[in-house]
DNA sequence: TCTTGCGCTTCTAATTCAGAAGCGCAAGAG
DNA sequence: CTCTTGCGCTTCTGAATTAGAAGCGCAAGA
């Protein structure tokens, strides 16, 4: 498996370790920012099958290395050994996608 | 190559059409929220291999084909048939990823 | 016991990306 | 004019990533 981003280290594309390499890094792989998108619209922790039903199907060896990634980055985290939920910090990185939301939104009128 | 996703049409991923999950897949592909970043910091128009040097010397082939991409959807267009800028719409999409900027600090603190 | 569904892994094939090489062009140097 | 340099961008081949099916061990019902 590959390495999980981390702000402060060098990354993939960049090795000055600024923060926000670190996490277009991280958030542009593919299905990671589904995933987290799709964490939090269920509200309640969110089983591995459900989630990849949630994402359309999605592979699950793939779901499964997305989960390690973002919970090596401290975004989600287990929550009884059979769910998983957004940590407080991923819930932040939610709030921070929200203009990204609107923008969709003026995107798909432009069109 | 692959299809540009659009607002209003099932894109890989999502046969919604909901306009979140093509900005979701369009955003998700390698590279392409750091072009439309470093499109943003240049401020002038950015030629293709300064662009690339930029972009921590990122494939030019993909670089060609997110720049494709990009156009397609109506974030970024060539200005002279020699460079590169973001349109209004990309504009705005940097905007919208302000507070992602801010995150990824939140986040650099945490680890 | 038998089925069902769970979280998750493992495998192989398809897709995508990386990196080097190079094409045609234009601008300058000699 | 010829030669070099750098440009935007394409085209290749091998490497990395993703897709998708299959299945493991487990637990909860029927």
């Amino acid at each position: 498996m590959g390495t999980t981003p981390r702000p402060g280290r060098p990354v993939r594309g960049s090795d000055t370790g600024r923060p926000v390499m670190a996490a277009l890094d991280l958030l542009g792989r593919r299905w990671t920012l589904r995933v987290i998108w799709e964490l939090h619209q269920g509200g309640a922790p969110v089983g591995f099958r459900d989630l990849q039903r949630r994402c359309d199907a999605m592979s699950s060896s793939v779901l499964s290395t997305r989960l390690a990634e973002l919970r090596e980055a401290g975004i989600a985290a287990p929550t009884d050994g059979a769910t998983w939920h957004l940590t407080p910090l991923g819930d932040d990185l939610v709030t921070a996608m929200g203009p990204l939301l609107d923008w969709s939104h003026a995107w798909a009128e432009r069109q």
